[in-house]
DNA sequence: ACTGGTAAACAGACCGGTCGGTCTAGTAAA
DNA sequence: TTTACTAGACCGACCGGTCTGTTTACCAGT
């Protein structure tokens, strides 16, 4: 039944309804509410099911990599890459959580700090080990939530979106920099 | 009519409906229809009227002072402390747009853009007059947007939020902390 | 100053389509 | 025969939008 979160993804949670969910998926009425109590909380449910989906793949992707330092560049690209090749994901969960009700909202924040969480244990690892120089994870692993979500956003609703990853080095370049300790000989 | 976008600010788009606008306005259908033509152009146009407005306030704020170096922390300060004030704004302008439909989601962008820009031309001249390292300003006001963006979204959403000033100080110096030059002095 | 006429602006009953959700009737498996 | 599950016709609330008035504002002409 997930299959039908592509009509999320697309039309969003108020256009997708029910019938069209169950005619994609090849169902019935009856079946689908023999399922799920409501709409809304079979939208609750994917949105936890593709969020966790998520921070695991993200979780893994990471773990290769031992070194601090090379693990947040690296998690910088992870996120890029997940998102750019599944693109219903990241509609869903960028563009069509907040906004659409109070219920759907609160699954917000948690999701994000989920999301934050993953950044900051990067970072503080990385602090840890004397790697970057030292600095609030906390608000500087949302800020960085922030900014990734920003670009991905942006190559979501375009027109004709450029490929996600030919910005990941430049993204990569410029939030490293904010972190990392003295560096006076590498510029004029 | 206005005072009705306290509605799509508390509800979201598809929860308020024109019913509540009429009643809160103190008027009625009639008059509403005669004013606009739909719901949604009505909405599209208050989205563009509160961005329009949003950003001569931007504009004003910053111009106070002509040291490109010390307009951007200014600009940043600007921001967070507008959006403090005006909750159903950064509510609207922040959260509900994206997410309700196609027309919406295509003022989405431009907005963006305008914000971004604004950023970006501030960056620029700091760039200019070599207060700032030289930076791909496009890509960076972008992740200075969302970055921004992301700490307003949490204030907004938060069940009790910390007042949004406060966290001014450390966001200006983290963001800062990625486009200044040399600064060998200042950490172990 | 008082009409009468005209059009802008407002009021609110009403309509019609839409869409979650229900209900009865099945069907498959055990 | 019972239980898990599927079908899809149907319902009723909701909600944009329309329609038929009524009020208000303005402006002739006398």
């Amino acid at each position: 039944m997930d299959a039908a979160a592509s009509l999320f993804a697309r039309r969003g949670y108020y256009n997708a309804n029910v019938d069209e969910i169950i005619q994609q998926s090849g169902t019935s009425k009856g079946s689908f509410y023999f399922h799920f109590p409501s709409k809304e909380q079979m939208a609750l449910g994917l949105v936890d099911q593709l969020s966790e989906k998520l921070v695991r793949r993200l979780e893994r992707t990471i773990q290769v990599e031992s070194d601090p330092l090379k693990r947040i560049p690296l998690a910088i690209d992870a996120v890029l890459l997940t998102f750019s090749k599944q693109r219903k994901l990241a509609q869903i969960l960028l563009v069509n959580i907040v906004g659409q009700g109070r219920s759907m909202d609160r699954k917000f924040l948690p999701i994000r700090d989920k999301f934050a969480g993953l950044i900051k244990k990067e970072l503080d690892s990385a602090v840890e080990v004397g790697a970057i120089r030292p600095v609030d994870t906390n608000l500087l692993s949302r800020l960085w939530l922030g900014a990734l979500s920003e670009v991905i956003l942006r190559w979501l609703l375009q027109e004709k979106p450029e490929p996600l990853m030919d910005r990941a080095p430049e993204v990569r370049d410029l939030l490293m920099y904010g972190v990392v300790k003295g560096r006076e000989g590498e510029l004029g």
